[in-house]
RNA sequence: UCCUUGCUAGCUCAAUUGGCAGAGCGAGCGGCUGUUAACCGCUAGGUUCUAGGUUCAAGUCCUAGGCAAGGAGCCA
């Protein structure tokens, strides 16, 4: 009996009898011979079928096989560099077929292109698509390496709440719910407070999960949901966190180039672009960044463009801000040093120079823009009470937060990274919806 | 909330100045022993987003509405 083999280890049973169990993704009928291009979750490989080798009325129903049809597949492994697939170059002559179901003839995904809304509608058969399989197996294997690094650094995993009781900072973004007698909660949009509290039991954690945001942006970077890594390191400054950042991307750049080739390859991605993506990252400041922006600003003619270039010092960056940056450099850039105006209330300011804080955004090359967004800490209990107060933020739901400062302070420092925006970075997706099997999005909660 | 663009066959899109509703893919039938989103021949498939208006004539122009997209605002 043939042994049963994922595609992904086809390489090593050349001349030898398999079995996959897998869909049919394309079908070629030449006649007397039938191509079946079968996916079985691991790969692609192309099954081929001659009318010589089958009962006439199995070829008969092969040579009809709806695409999407679940099939158990015997046949021999064959080297043969025509054959396409992931990893290709292989084929399987098919000598015993079961068809475990016929696919209906309606299934409504071509091979072709699809149009966004329709895609997004039928996103349950979409995930099928070579594409879309390549986009999350590469998702997958950010997350691993992601949690590789962190766990090989000493980093302890910690799952903050889902349902807080406060904003960290405002309530406008969040969504709410009742919650029994106690009036309402939200779902969090970030851990970082709490991890703040569990550093103090664990030295350095680090939350990996899902997070919230009511925000009403519609671009190609937002979600409503996403899965966001943050990382809370105690005696930790803005120069060690920059270093941690730029390790432990380099980690995961290196990981998917040398586990997710075959994927990115058929992705289309530039290969070269991933390979230089090793640190050191150049650090430049707030203000060295507003200078680029102003040069920009002074060459560019077109009106139009000229306009969304326009900055005044002690504003944030918006998207075309960012992509004027990045396009200087071929790594991900650190800009740090941001007003602490626009900036949330906990960041430590900079010495002797209180407008501007130890805040630090890593901004991805090509135009991707901001991966991660962290900061040094206000240590200080008396600095951070006064922060609270200038914001006008409750008091009392920050108690326990305040009671950090004053048993055993310490610099400490954290991030933020964003898994769909590094994923679509690393496969050069231009909307962050295919980095995440079901997106949620202002329009969207189905299916 | 604002700006811009779009909505025509199951899907992706054409349709010149307002003048006969078209193609490719998918589906059906036939052909082909090396296809790579195969190719070739034939067949079926339409309330042109909705409502109203202008006109001899509206997919096309006007009014109102709906849906979607990606930008702004907002945003670890």
């Amino acid at each position: 009996m043939a042994e049963y083999i994922s595609v992904t280890q086809i390489s090593n049973y050349i001349e030898q009898e398999v079995t996959i169990k897998g869909w049919v993704y394309n079908r070629t009928d030449k006649g007397k011979l039938v191509f079946l291009l079968v996916r079985d979750g691991s790969g692609f490989v192309q099954c081929v079928a001659f009318k010589g080798d089958l009962e006439p009325e199995v070829f008969d129903r092969v040579s009809k096989l709806p695409q999407e049809s679940s099939v158990i597949i015997t046949g021999a492994v064959r080297e043969d560099k025509r054959a396409p697939g992931i990893p290709g170059g292989f084929e399987v002559g098919v000598k015993q077929i079961e068809i475990v179901q016929e696919a209906g003839l309606d299934y409504p995904m071509s091979l072709k292109d699809h149009g966004v809304d329709f895609a997004l509608d039928n996103r349950h058969l979409w995930l099928r698509m070579q594409s879309q399989w390549a986009i999350l197996r590469v998702r997958a294997t950010v997350m691993a390496a992601t949690r590789e690094w962190l766990d090989l650094n000493g980093f302890v995993e910690m799952s903050t709440p889902i349902l807080t009781p406060a904003a960290a900072e405002g309530t406008t973004t969040l969504f709410e719910t009742e919650y029994f007698d106690e009036g309402k909660a939200y779902l969090a949009q970030t851990g970082q407070l709490y991890n703040e509290a569990n550093i103090f039991s664990f030295g350095k954690v680090y939350c990996f999960g899902p997070t919230f945001r009511a925000e009403k942006s519609k671009t190609r970077r937002h979600l409503t949901e996403f899965w966001m890594l943050e990382p809370e390191i105690a005696f930790c400054d803005l120069d060690g966190l920059m270093e941690i950042e730029e390790q432990m991307l380099t980690h995961i750049v290196q990981r998917v180039l040398r586990d997710r080739m075959p994927e990115l390859k058929s992705l289309g991605r530039d290969i070269s672009k991933l390979e230089n993506i090793k640190a050191p990252f150049p650090r430049i400041s707030y203000d060295d960044a507003a200078k680029i922006i102003q040069e920009f600003y002074e060459k560019e003619t077109d009106p139009e463009k000229k306009k969304l270039l326009k900055f005044d010092w002690g504003i944030d960056f918006g998207a075309p801000h960012e992509t004027v940056i990045t396009q200087q450099f071929d790594k991900p850039v650190f800009v740090y040093g941001y007003p602490t105006a626009v900036k949330a209330f906990y960041m430590e300011p900079w010495p002797n120079r209180p407008e501007v804080c130890k805040s630090v955004d890593l901004l991805a090359p090509e135009g991707y823009g901001e991966i991660c967004g962290g900061s040094e800490r206000i240590s200080d209990p008396d600095a951070l009470l006064q922060r609270i107060r200038d914001q006008k933020l409750p008091e009392e739901a920050f108690k326990w937060y305040l009671d950090l400062r004053k048993y055993g302070s310490v610099p400490h420092s954290g991030f933020g990274m964003g898994t769909e925006r590094v994923t679509s970075w690393i496969c050069g997706n231009e909307h962050v919806r295919e980095a995440i099997a079901f997106p949620r999005t202002i329009k969207r909660v189905y299916p």
